[in-house]
DNA sequence: GTGAAAGCGCTAACAG
DNA sequence: CTGTTAGCGCTTTCAC
């Protein structure tokens, strides 16, 4: 072991030079070693190696990002790890930005356009390499911070017009559940959560099958979704003791945990499922197979978002120039269970 | 604005030195400033903040890092983001992490002593300032890598008689479903996965009131509770198909998902719930109101671990000395619902 | 092939 | 109070 002043008592971690020292080499010499650029004698080489071992050397990534403008992070801003969608894309990109020698720094944003910009600035100012932003609903203010100033960025989880994005359309997700009811004989209609595309895709799927959207009924209002892990049962309450069900009513909900709330709802008047109310969610968690009755959803591809969100965005990075929109369309599946 | 030429195409960003220039002081008194430390004239203070408000400036954090040796980051290692009451811990970690200046780099250590070892190796080359590492069971290898070159850590969610903890007695949660099954009239009692401390907790009580160990019966063996979302219905099923149960018994689920896969099976066997099989959980998750029957479960207090986790790390970050070891134990508590 | 040297953008002495 | 200066540990020319 070299002769070296700890200058931080608490992590000793042996640089370049002292390698450098040790080999018999210059630094730059190292430094070509370890990142492999060619040109350098296997002798030296090997010297290098011999050392870097024996001190179990790791290159210090902070000196590495501020010499190099590069610092192999990335950011992930979640509107609500809580969400078990979310923690799921989460992980899968945490997955594959390991994989390929990114570390990622998480956010939550809460869904708050006000946090989704200070994010993305501590962001920017820690140097990541790109932004990866997952937005809980339709666009947002961030879109034109993150189209200026910014590290490379992709939408995660909605589709963008401004934007690399990748996401499964959700108007597609709304035709099938729309097409699903349809075929059960359901013969009334309710969307749980607020009008998105999702809303759209099962609207226009039911108007071409003559149900007027004046009939589509709307559960739940339009801001209160966030906290949405205990707001779905009491909102499904109010709806159902002020609607009572008459025949067999479809209710598409934009997430499992709204809909394992109607669900709830129902029995709790004592209404059957699926008989009565016929739910489908959203996001095809795993909770879909725990409950009784087990739930149909609208299932997205997690792992093919986060995988597919971290390429995109490493080509981005790798790629200096600037190149033309991608918009990644993946599709949604309905997992057909009990509930419907 | 200056004329500055960029060196990054991407994304610009002003340097201490042209606020600097621009405010016609040094490249010092500008950090100065930015730092709040004393003795800077009210006039040039004046003059920089005005710079800075105007270029909208953001010191970088990486060059602050490599300088100061303080990286304001944080590490955490988690075992599974999937399963929800990781995802809550991490939430509460990033929060208070955030609050506090420092972000997180999140790791997924999928339960694995070889990836955390490597994990924790790439969080110190990355110069994080700690560590929060969540185990899922007991003691781990990582353990004596952590107490030596390493920054801060502390371990979360799981006691620790080396380092710094978080958690938890579990203890104490095996004593709370114990005593709630001889409260309850249950007449044999089981436990649903690996033995560690929830299981020596549960096994005492129930000594203590006749019950022989012999007596409990172990579901599912000890090394496949990783997988645990898919696992649990399988293992249940098979317990419940070759031990017929006679009476009423009593199943401690080490967590919620393998809860939920008990009760799911014993309805498949016909079997009522709680009357024939009565179930408990741990960690109380959010599935724990929306399932029916709803689920009873050990609540952990999520919120305040990973803020104690956090507070206590940056204690021991600022403190450049090693103090007496914490262990921050706190108090689960049975959340009694329907299913027991 | 390889070393010397100039930064990357900042913090932290050290002089005045 | 404030400017000057020396690094932090690495990447990257630029010579030889």
């Amino acid at each position: 072991m070299p002769e070296v002043g700890l200058k931080n008592e608490r992590a000793f971690m042996a640089t370049m030079s002292e390698i450098a020292q040790l080999a018999g080499v210059s630094q730059a010499t190292v430094s070509r070693v370890l990142n492999g650029s060619a040109g350098v004698s296997a002798a030296k080489k090997a010297a290098v190696m011999e050392w870097v071992r024996r001190l179990d050397f790791q290159p210090n990534s902070t000196a590495r990002a501020l010499a190099a403008n590069r610092s192999h992070l990335i950011g992930a801003v979640v509107p609500d790890l809580l969400n078990p969608f979310f923690a799921e894309i989460l992980a899968h990109i945490e997955h594959h930005a390991a994989h390929n020698g990114y570390s990622v720094i998480v956010a939550n944003s809460a869904g708050e356009p006000e946090n989704e910009r200070a994010i993305v600035k501590s962001l920017r100012a820690r140097q990541v390499d790109g932004i990866l932003i997952g937005l809980a609903s339709g666009d947002s203010d961030v879109i034109d911070e993150l189209k200026k100033q910014t590290p490379p960025a992709v939408i995660v989880t909605q589709e963008s017009n401004d934007m690399d994005s990748v996401s499964v359309s959700h108007i597609e997700g709304g035709n099938l559940v729309a097409n699903h009811f349809l075929r059960e004989g359901v013969d009334s209609f309710a969307f749980f959560g607020p009008h998105d595309e999702k809303y759209a895709g099962y609207r226009d799927t039911l108007g071409r099958a003559g149900v007027r959207e004046s009939d589509i009924h709307s559960i739940g209002n339009q801001d209160w979704w966030l906290n949405m892990l205990s707001r779905g049962f009491e909102s499904a309450m109010d709806y159902l003791r002020s609607n009572p069900v008459q025949g067999r009513m479809g209710v598409f909900a934009m997430n499992d945990p709204f809909a394992l709330g109607m669900i709830n709802a129902a029995h709790e008047l004592g209404m059957r499922v699926p008989d009565q109310v016929s739910v489908v969610g959203f996001d095809n968690t795993f909770v879909c197979d725990n409950v009784r009755p087990t739930l149909s959803s609208v299932s997205q591809p997690t792992e093919e978002i986060g995988r597919r969100a971290v390429e995109l965005l490493l080509k981005r990075i790798e790629a200096s120039v600037p190149a033309e929109l991608v918009n990644v369309e993946l599709h949604p599946r309905l997992v057909r269970r009990e509930s419907s």
